[in-house]
Parts: structure tokens; sequence; C-alpha cells
DNA sequence: CTTGACTCGGACAACTGTTGTCCGAATAGA
DNA sequence: TCTATTCGGACAACAGTTGTCCGAGTCAAG
């Protein structure tokens, strides 16, 4: 089981584009992380398709946020680059083989679905309760503040 | 995000086993199960290189589990045959690109991974709580009993 | 004790999904 | 109007998972 490696692009990219007040280009922000553009170009067409972030065009365009940090969620980007379906997916074995149920007798979930069901739901509430804020306020806490204030100018220029 | 999907019939071999007090051939658990015998049998070779079940060789051999229903647990399960990996690896970002943070200022880890990990501990936690013996018991209330019956039969046979 | 058939175990392909790249459509500014 | 610059979706390469096979080892019967 391994989660998308973009997440935690997008999570970065969450994060600086709540710090500038301008719009970022793609370019920049894949030099900034020193990842590849081509491939951050498609997280970021992910989170502008889930709405968290605008896209504009032309001359001076890039990448806005379009909510306040403190109103998006981790569990938002999550969903919106690896998607939304669960990572436990119940195939029904008990309706196969010589000794199937029927399914007319199948009315309550298998308890596996119900065990695994139940834990995927805490992992997502507990990453709902962290918002983009709560990440800028630890990276502000925990970050040297010339390397912060360096980073701001480079994107400025 | 997908779990391997032979957690599943892991899972579901495992409530077997418990209710059968023979060692049961993974042909057997295949047909009952309606999956690739082939298939089901690697999932086998990791239960048992993980120490949850038992194989014996040669006639009249087959698995049989190596400790009582409650005291597995279907993280157990889920980490014999999906590993131990959390789904999440930080790359550390942070000290990439012309902004990096030097790698003597990380000592703590990046709030994202922090989140993450948070969120890990609590998905496995729930799925701690959850025994194998939990999962029979709540087979035993929801399926009819004619079908446990004859499943019992089946397998002897 | 010999034989024989049956068991699991690890090595070998096929496939789906993720990762990575590219070029065209659209736009804002000069 | 024109040009430089942007994003967006379509196109390959790679990896991991899924699925299959045959050989080594073992127990039971004769």
């Amino acid at each position: 089981m391994k989660m998308s490696g973009g997440v935690e692009w997008g999570l970065h990219c969450c994060v600086v584009l709540s710090g500038a007040g301008a719009p970022v280009t793609a370019a920049k922000l894949a030099e900034l992380h020193d990842v590849s553009q081509s491939y951050l170009a498609k997280q970021l067409q992910l989170l502008s398709r889930a709405g968290l972030v605008r896209s504009t065009l032309g001359q001076s365009g890039g990448y806005v946020l379009t909510r306040a940090a403190n109103e998006i969620t981790v569990l938002d980007v999550v969903e919106a680059i690896d998607g939304v379906e669960p990572a436990f997916r119940c195939t029904e074995v008990r309706q196969r083989g010589p000794m199937a149920v029927p399914a007319e007798r199948c009315d309550t979930p298998c308890p596996i679905a119900r065990t695994m069901d139940s834990a995927d739901r805490v992992w997502r509430e507990s990453l709902r309760r962290v918002t983009i804020a709560d990440l800028i306020a630890d990276v502000n806490r925990t970050t040297p503040p010339e390397i912060l204030a360096g980073a701001r100018e480079w994107l400025r220029a």
C-alpha cells in the first residue's frame, strides 16, 4: 500500500502558495522543490479540478489558493491527488464458492469490510483535523527565519 | 492508494482455519473462496513467513494457525501481507532546491510527515484492536447456521 | 524399508496503475 | 494585432501487483 508521491508535493505547494500573495507558476514551484516540472503540473491540475487552487493563464499567470489556509485540510489535498477511494475494497468473497451465502442474506456488510472501513474513517478524520494553516505555523516555528525570508524573496524575483 | 487484495483473502483464510481443527490445504481454501489457487498460495506463504500460520507437508498436510484466534489481530495479517511500510514516505523536499534547509537544521521531522505519521498510527491502532476472534464472533452472529455447518462439513470431506 | 503421491516454497511471466514527458489550445499584456 | 507565456490534456516508460508454473521436501501407506 503506497500513497501517491504527488501528495507530498501538493502539500508543499499549498504551503508555498499561501505565503506568496501573487500567482506562482508551475515552473517556479518545480524549481523551488527540485522536482519534475511536467509531473508537478499534473498534480496541480488535480488540485485545480478539486477546486483547491485557481489557475490564471498568460503572462504573470500561475496558481493561487481559492480559500484561506485554515479552510483547506490536509485531507482535502490527499483526496484531490490520491483519490477518494478507500484503500480496501470488499469483493464479497462470502458470496462466492461452493458455500456461498445468498445475496439476499448479505444485508449487513462483511465484518472484515466493517473493520477496514472503520480504520479508514479514523485515518481520514485524523487528516481532516490538520489544515494548511497548521502546517504553516509549524514551518514558521521550526525553520530558520533567514531561509523563510530568502524563499519569499526568491519567489518574487 | 490501494491495499493488496490478498489481505482480504488472508483474513478469510484465518477465519476458516480457526474453525477447522485439522490442517487445511491451500487448494481447499482456494476452492472454498473461489480464488486462484496459485496466487492464494503466495499469500499463505507470507502469513507463514510472518509466523501467523504453520505449514505441514506431505499427505494430510496443510495450514494451521499458530496462535489462538484472539491472539491474532487484523493488523498482524495486514502487515504480513501488505507490508509494514507506512503509505506515506517523506522525501525531505525541504532539503532540496535553491532554498534548501541544511540537514543539520532538520532535527525535527517535517510537519507534513508528522501529520501523515500520526494518521498512520491511529489507522494501525484501529486495526490492532480487532482480532480474528472478533471477526469469527461477528460471522457466527450474521451468517445462517446451516451454511456454517455446511462449510465445516465441506472442509472435513 | 520402499514406494508413491501429495504438500509447500520460490522462481518465472502478464497486467494494471503510477510516474514521467511532451506538445497544442488559450490567454493576458505590449 | 501580435507575441510571449501560461495551463490542460493526450502520449510513453517504469514499477508494483497479480497471476502461473514447476521443482524440492515430506508424510503415509504398502
